[in-house]
DNA sequence: AATCCTTGGGAGAGCGGTTACCTAGAGACG
DNA sequence: CGTCTCTAGGTAACCGCTCTCCCAAGGATT
C-alpha cells in the first residue's frame, strides 16, 4: 500500500496541500468547516505526519538530545540515570517529542556528539548532566548555539539556563543530623571533585564542619561501589576512626555498609551511615540506610519542561528544583560510647 | 552562518549536486579525480549530511527503536536495562546510527509506539525486549513489516529473528549447584509468569526438581524489591522452610538477603541464596551473593548486530547468545544441620 | 454603486538530499 | 573516417511537508 501523504488527503478533501497543512497544524488560514473535513479525512486514512519531511521543511527535529558520558557499567549500576531518563521521557511523549540518547565514554566524545548534532540539526535542544567545574561544554554549546538546559548549580552554569537541587542546604542538613546524634568524627566519601555537585558539597561540608567544630575527613572516589568500599575500608582502619560516614551516592553507601558488616561491625552501633539519592537500594539493605532523598524522575521531567520553555523563548534563568530531604532510617544512631 | 549543503560543495568543486552525492556516498558515476576533489571540499567545509533530507529521499532513518514498557522506577532499579542500552549504543555509534528510546507504561502503549514508528518511517528496525508467552507484539510487527530482533527464547518467537540466553541450562546449573550442596527444600522467587524467560525458567525448574526429587516451591512476583522481600518473608515464615532460594533477578535477591538478616538469620548458615543477572549489586552485599552471571552489555551489542544483519537481508534465525554461568560466592553453603 | 478590507484557499517554491535519465566526449572497431 | 559503445557528469524529478505569495469572493464603508 502506498504511504498516505497530505497530497492524498488534499485530493480526497478537495482542497490544496497547503490548506491541509494549515488544517492539520491548527493554524489560521482555513475555515472551520474545511478544517473539520480535512481532519475527518486524515483520521479515516490514519494519516501520520512523516517526521523527516516535517523536519526538513520546518527545520525542527522535535527531538531532544541527552548524552551520557559514562561507561555502560556505571550507567547500569547508578539508578540515577535510568530514573532521570524515565522522567525526561514522560514529558517528551506527551508532546510527541523524541529523545536521542547517546552513551559515550568521556567528555571529549560528548562534545563531539554535540558538534555533530548541531551540524546535522539532529536535535532542537540538549539536556546536559554531570556539570563540571569550569565545564568545557558550556562555551561549546554557546558557540554551537544549541539550546541547552544544564543540570547543575548556577554557580557553575555561567549564565546558561540551569536547574539544580540545593546541595549546600542538603549537606548542612546531613551534617547537622549526625552532629545532633552526637557524632564528632565525621567522614565524607565523595565523588570526583571535578563534578560540580561534588564540589558544591565539598564546600558546604567544609563550611558546616568548621562551624560546628567537627573532626572531619573527605575521601574522593569515582562513584563506583568498588572505590566506595575501598574508602570505607580505609576509614575504618584508621586510628580514631569516624563514627559517621556520609556518602555521595547510594551505591557507595551500600558498598560501605557491606564493608562494615564484613569487619564484624554493626551500623548504627559502631558507625552511622548516610547515603545520597535514596533509590530503592537504601530500603533493601539491613539495616536500612538513612539517605538524602530527592525525586529523580520528577527532576528529569522538570528539566525537560525547562528546555521546552527555553525553546519557546524563555530567558536564561536558573531554577531551583528542590532541596533533597533527609530520610532517617535504621543506619542512624548515636556514636559508640567507648 | 548558512548551513553547508551539497549544493555549496557542488558550487565550490565546480560540479553538479548529483555528482557530489555520488562522490560522497562512494558510488560509481564519478571519476576518482572528481571524487577526491569533492571529498576535499566537503572536508574543508566540515560538511555533515542533513539527516532529515537523507531520510526523506532515501527512505531510511538510520535509527533503531527500543521501547521499554516499564515504569521509570523499575527501570532505574533494574540494572539490566541501562546495561543493555549501553551495549546497543556501543554498536550503533560505530555505524553512526541513532537510538530512539521510548519509555512507556505498558504493552499496549508499546504497540501503539510501533504503529506510530512504522507509519512515520521513524525507525529502520526495532529491538524487542521482555518477550512474553504468546506475545501480541509478534503479529503486530509482522503486520507492520517492521524489521525486529526479539530478545527471547525461540520457543516464543514464532519464527521471527530472536536471540536468547539458555535459561533452561542455566536453571539446571543453578538447581544442581544447591542440590550438590545438600539442599532438599528449594524455593524459587520468580518474576511474572507471562514473561517468556520466567516461563522458560519455570519449566526448567519444574523439570530438574522432579528429576532430582526435590521439595520445591515457586512464588511469582513483579520483579520488584518489595515483592522479592515479601516473598522471602513468606517463605521463611513457613513450616519446613526452604534452605535455598533462587531468585529471578538481583534486586529481589538483595531484598531477600535483607529480610533474612532482619530475621536474625544468616546466609549461608541458615539459607543459601542465588541471584540472577549478576550485576555489581551481588558483590556489594554481605555476604556476597552467588549468581547466574551473563554479560548484559555484550548481549545488547550482539542483539544490535543481529538487527543490522537482518536489514542486510539475513534470514529469520534464532541465535543463542550464551548460557549464563554460575558464579559461586559467600551466600552458598550446605543446609543447616538441625 | 464603487471602493476597501478581510479572509479562505490555491499555487508553488523551497528544505537537502538521492537517483533515473540523458548527453557529450573519448576510445574501439570495421 | 564514420559509427558504436562506454563512461563521467549534468539535469531534473522526486521524497512529504511548510510557508509565502497571491487571487477571488464576500461584507463593510462611504
Amino acid at each position: 500500500m502506498p504511504r498516505i501523504t497530505i497530497k492524498e488527503i488534499a485530493r480526497r478533501a478537495g482542497v490544496s496541500k497547503g490548506a491541509v497543512s494549515y488544517a492539520l497544524n491548527n493554524q489560521p488560514g482555513v475555515s472551520e468547516a474545511t478544517r473539520a473535513r480535512v481532519l475527518k479525512v486524515a483520521e479515516e486514512l490514519e494519516w501520520v505526519p512523516n517526521r523527516a519531511a516535517r523536519q526538513l521543511s520546518a527545520a525542527r527535529s522535535e527531538t531532544f538530545g541527552l548524552v551520557l558520558a559514562r561507561s555502560a557499567k556505571t550507567l547500569s549500576e547508578e539508578p540515577f540515570y535510568m530514573g532521570f531518563v524515565g522522567g525526561v521521557e514522560s514529558v517528551l511523549s506527551d508532546k510527541s517529542y523524541a529523545l536521542a540518547l547517546q552513551v559515550v565514554p568521556d567528555l571529549e566524545a560528548e562534545m563531539a556528539t554535540y558538534r555533530k548534532w548541531a551540524a546535522e540539526r539532529r536535535v532542537d535542544g540538549v539536556i546536559v548532566v554531570d556539570l563540571r567545574v569550569d565545564d568545557p561544554r558550556i562555551p561549546l554549546l554557546r558557540k554551537l548555539e544549541l539550546p541547552a538546559v544544564l543540570v547543575g548549580d548556577p554557580a557553575l552554569s555561567d549564565g546558561m539556563t540551569c536547574i539544580w537541587t540545593d546541595g549546600t542546604t542538603a549537606m548542612h542538613a546531613a551534617v547537622e543530623h549526625v552532629a545532633e546524634l552526637g557524632h564528632q568524627a565525621i567522614a565524607r566519601v565523595a565523588g570526583p571533585p571535578e563534578h560540580g555537585h561534588v564540589w558544591i558539597r565539598d564546600q558546604a561540608f567544609a563550611a558546616i564542619s568548621r562551624e560546628l567544630e567537627l573532626d572531619v575527613r573527605v575521601l574522593h572516589t569515582d562513584f563506583s561501589g568498588e572505590e566506595g568500599a575501598a574508602a570505607t575500608r580505609e576509614l575504618m582502619a584508621t586510628e580514631g576512626r569516624p563514627t559517621a560516614i556520609i556518602y555521595d551516592n547510594d551505591l557507595m553507601a551500600v558498598a560501605g555498609l557491606s564493608v562494615v558488616n564484613g569487619l564484624g561491625l554493626k551500623s548504627p552501633d559502631d558507625v552511622t551511615l548516610v547515603a545520597w539519592d535514596d533509590s530503592t537500594l537504601c530500603r533493601l539493605t539491613h539495616p536500612t540506610l538513612t539517605a538524602m532523598s530527592h525525586n529523580i524522575v520528577a527532576y528529569g521531567a522538570e528539566v525537560t519542561h525547562r528546555l521546552f520553555d527555553l525553546l519557546e523563548g524563555a530567558g536564561h534563568e536558573s531554577h531551583l528544583f528542590s532541596t533533597p530531604a533527609l530520610v532517617v532510617r535504621e543506619s542512624s544512631g548515636p556514636p559508640p560510647t567507648s
